[in-house]
DNA sequence: GAACAACGATGCTCTCCCGGTATCAGTGCA
DNA sequence: TGCACTGATACCGGGAGAGCATCGTTGTTC
């Protein structure tokens, strides 16, 4: 196989039909230059170039591979440009997980400022729960998780990245939808509520039986489901009330009234940023820093 | 700048993942393609392989580069054989002039036997006049000519092509249209005939001519034209009549009438192929071997 | 037509790069 | 703790490539 120099060499000399020129051009002499086409003519087994010695021409071949030469002449000097901005963070690819919910609040975020900080970098999303982004964070199948707080290992760094209130999702029609101003967490006394999964929802199930706990209130847990989307749904025919992160609300259902509930804590919901500490990944060094 | 050999080793590290490997698959030892990675990644000025005495991973900026290494390797692979195509004359560009008229005739199996013989390369279509294809002939800016017969110089080769009857173009209502069977050249006597130029159409000037003064017949010359098109045209409406090459009679015009002509050579029309002796386009010589 | 100028090819030399062998150094496992 | 494995390093030899000098050919000019 040929040498880029070689390709190089050919290209001068294809351009300007004079070794002597091309050779100076090159900052080199005319003889090695000689010899390195001849060698690149070898290699290919194909006269490029009609010498005498008053003219240099082209061969039909030579016009051929002059095309290619330029070609993969500018393929490398591009790859040798595009590795620098991966290796600078630049550019290059973050795949970023996130919950569904996360979806209507902080991810909408994240992705202008990627769009700011890295503008040359591929962005790669996926949906999962908290619970399979702390496995893909830990094979390095994901740079950057958007998750509910929870135990991380010693080698995640997590960084608190929104805040959200709680809010009552009722069924048009209820009771409590004729109150004036915020719910109380009292209100939920004996109400069935569409309550998470003890296991994919962990976080927000513990969330609210703590809440619940330290108010001495005690409503009837009808249900356990682990996206919000689908205790909406439930909402929605009238089979209980719910309590779900205000970002949620951006879902609009037709028979679902949303209320302010006064809690101890004003915004409780947390979402966390988590990505591998040695994550060696430059592009997301440049997303962290610019958030 | 880094060297096509570099890249083939660097992919083969990638791919194994371990340099011992790697060597025993590029049929080398282990210390010098340790060293062309280094030197590699020193070209880069990037770090392409995390490597530890029991583990070698890619970095992101090492599967980036990667991707163009393969790329480059692979364009490099396709420009040796495609250079070899042209040389040998399976591929190539070959450039074609032909006459108005000859599109009608010879052009299409041509293009046929162009497909089949040499069915990798680019076929380029010129439409000139006879004059201007010997011109492009001799700076090269032609490969192949369909021509009029005409005299050359010492460098271009000829070969009749294909022959054809003269066929008299008549406008409808035309008393000569009436005749049963095949026009005489005498029937022309007095005629107003739609003569060709005799600078750009000098063969069928030339070849009238010659044709009317041995047969003593004498048509009054009206018009001087240049393309066979210009002449049915004005044949199309009346205004003469006119001898033209069969093919032309494909054209179809509502108002002409074609019908054969007794001549003393039944095709005196031919046409021939002309290139030049030393091109070096070696499709060119593909496809002559063809024809 | 003879001398000259221009240009690519060739011969020679030297240097440096590349590949091989031997060996070292760090790490995971028994 | 020792062993096996793996990549890095040291050193050496051969060959490729660059430069210098020169040759051979060809077109030009007086």
């Amino acid at each position: 196989m040929f040498t880029l120099a070689q390709l190089t060499s050919f290209v001068a000399v294809a351009e300007e039909l004079h070794f002597t020129r091309a050779a100076e051009r090159l900052r080199m002499t005319q003889p090695p230059l000689s010899r390195q086409i001849r060698q690149l003519e070898n290699d290919l087994g194909v006269q490029l170039l009609n010498r005498t010695n008053k003219s240099v021409r082209l061969t039909p071949a030579g016009r051929a591979f002059l095309i290619e030469a330029r070609g993969i002449l500018r393929q490398s000097e591009n790859a040798a440009l595009a590795v620098r901005q991966v290796s600078t963070g630049e550019a290059g690819s973050i795949t970023i997980g996130f919950t569904a919910a996360s979806a209507h609040s902080m991810l909408g975020t994240l992705l202008r400022t990627a769009r700011e900080a890295v503008p040359l970098a591929e962005i790669v999303l996926r949906e999962m729960v908290t619970r399979d982004q702390l496995a893909a964070l830990a094979d390095n199948s994901l740079d950057l998780g958007l998750i509910r707080p929870s135990v991380t290992g010693p080698d995640l760094r997590t960084r608190p990245a929104v805040r959200e209130q709680l809010l009552a999702a009722l069924p048009a029609g209820h009771a409590l939808t004729a109150r004036e101003g915020a719910l109380r967490i009292a209100d939920f006394h004996g109400q069935e509520l569409l309550m998470y999964s003890p296991t994919e929802a962990r976080y927000f199930h513990e969330l609210l039986i703590s809440i619940f706990r330290t108010a001495h209130v005690t409503p009837v847990y009808s249900q356990y489901l682990s996206q919000v989307h689908s205790i909406l749904a439930l909402v929605n025919w009238g089979l209980g009330v719910a309590l779900v992160p205000e970002a949620a609300a951006q879902l609009r259902y037709a028979d679902i009234v949303f209320k302010p509930v006064e809690l101890p804590i004003p915004e409780p919901v947390e979402l966390d940023l988590v990505w591998r500490r040695n994550n060696d990944n430059p592009a997301l060094h440049t997303l962290l820093r610019h958030l």
